[in-house]
RNA sequence: GGAUGGAUUCCCGAGUGGCCAAAGGGGACAGACUGUAAAUCUGCUGCAAAUUGCUUCGGUGGUUCGAAUCCACCUCCAUCCA
């Protein structure tokens, strides 16, 4: 199978410039292509995961990525996708967030010997100068053109800065100066991405008069239409600081039947056929789907180590309430008065719970398993032994544990 | 620069002197049912020393016994005019 056709398999594809160019190119390694990663966080998620991934399958086929970290776009902010305006960010944030892609991308990416190359837009968007610029790249772009791509429309209601709206201008001409600089003659990013990209390869064609081309994957969205990969709390990290190995295998264990598959098929290297296989599967047997699905990612994300370990603590947590390796927080002397403390304060002290109020209401409507037997009292109090040796697990619901310990 | 409308809790949105920690909906969380899924039903949703007290309705100051609500100034946003 060639990588387009693995490619199209996968659902991945979702809008390109020429389909026939595309595939001749990156089927036989002939393309230099390069994605853009604003550093907007200090951690790559979800949707820059699938983006690496697309960069290693066609690396894998002999195409030579180019990681474009965006920290001179970042100064501006991407207005696509996004109903409100961004807040700006320093320039002390964007530099500190760069250093920590430039980290995470090398677990993925292999940049040895010029196999893969990793520029920063900053080098070349922040000395530009105003007037040169506009009369060089500017003249190029015509507004009412702009204004009529998707990704403004959305805003026009909103309202929409000049400064985001030099967005677009902005990452055309990285895909030109890549063009000039590297050869770079494709442009791979997410759906929402789709109207910059294209302004990259007209102002290529307009200034050059060469042909560059664009592809962009598909959005991952769950069956409700929300982008994967963002919880209540934020996005799912790649970072195991920001969402540890335990939560990363949380999430994909716990997606909804309908997105099992699309997420093994999008964000897996396991065979297709394989995955074809599971289709079949139906009811709680796509649990065994779920599981191979937290598994694989976490081993890609944090390496088979971690993945195990989440794997059996998942297990263990479930059916016996009880795992050797578990979020565990230790509580400190002064936590206790008179060698007591009460529920409420294990609650809070362990992260379970955010404020006593919180507490309270989780131990009122039963949702609060101490040591395996449910606490029914708020003013429940244990003495420090309890949580001596091995320590005790506490539950705050179904899916949250905390073992906790005394120091 | 001018005119008009607006800013309320995680989000949308009601409230135009006391009965307001603030309707309703969404989301989140907890319980029941299940398969660590979905749907459904129930509860719950500012904080705390918890029949009470404290902080919160863009910001600052004021009027009043009492302000999300009235007044002044400011900030931000939208629409129209330039």
């Amino acid at each position: 199978m060639t990588v387009f056709e693995e490619l199209k398999k996968r659902g991945l594809l979702a809008q390109l410039t020429d389909e026939e160019e595309i595939k001749e190119l990156i089927n036989n390694g002939k393309a230099t292509f390069y994605i853009g990663f604003d550093p907007t966080a200090d951690s790559l998620h979800v949707g820059h995961f699938m983006a690496l991934c697309l960069m290693k399958r066609l690396q894998m086929a002999g195409n030579k990525p180019i990681a474009l970290i965006g920290g001179g776009t970042a100064m501006i902010g991407d207005p696509s996708g996004r109903t409100d305006m961004r807040s700006m960010m320093t320039k002390e944030t964007i530099d500190h967030n760069c250093e920590c892609f430039k980290k995470q991308m090398s677990r993925f990416i292999d940049f040895s010997e010029g196999k893969a190359l990793m520029v920063n837009n900053a080098d070349w968007l922040l000395d530009l100068n105003y007037v040169a610029f506009i009369r060089d790249i500017g003249a190029h772009f015509s507004v009412n053109r702009m204004l009529s791509a998707e990704c403004y429309k959305q805003r026009m209601e909103k309202g929409l800065s000049f400064l985001e709206f030099n967005y677009m201008i902005m990452q055309s001409y990285d895909f030109l100066s890549l063009y000039e600089k590297y050869g770079c003659n494709m442009q791979f990013g997410g759906d929402d991405q789709w109207s910059n990209m294209l302004g990259g390869t007209e102002l290529i064609r307009r200034k050059l008069g060469k042909d560059a081309y664009a592809m962009t994957i598909t959005l991952l969205l769950n069956s409700e239409g929300k982008k994967m990969g963002k919880t209540q709390k934020g996005a799912v990290w790649l970072d195991p600081e920001k969402t540890s190995p335990f939560e990363f295998y949380q999430y994909w264990r716990n997606v909804s039947d309908e997105d099992v598959l699309k997420c093994l098929r999008m964000l897996t290297f396991l065979p297709i056929e394989q995955i074809e296989e599971m289709e079949s599967w139906e009811g709680s047997e796509l649990n065994r789907a779920k599981e191979i699905l937290a598994y694989e990612l976490t081993d890609l994300v944090h390496g088979e180590e971690e993945a195990k370990k989440a794997q059996e603590s998942a297990k263990a947590l479930f059916s016996s309430g009880n795992a050797a390796d578990m979020p565990t927080s230790e509580l400190q002397e002064e936590d206790f008065t008179d060698g007591q403390i009460d529920i409420l304060a294990v609650l809070v002290k362990s992260g379970l719970t955010v404020s006593r109020s919180e507490a309270r209401r989780a131990v009122e409507q039963g949702g609060v398993v101490f040591a395996d037997e449910k606490v029914t009292d708020i003013k429940a109090v244990y003495e420090k032994d309890t949580f001596a040796g091995e320590g005790v697990v506490v539950r705050r619901g179904k899916k949250n544990f905390k073992k906790v310990v005394l120091k």
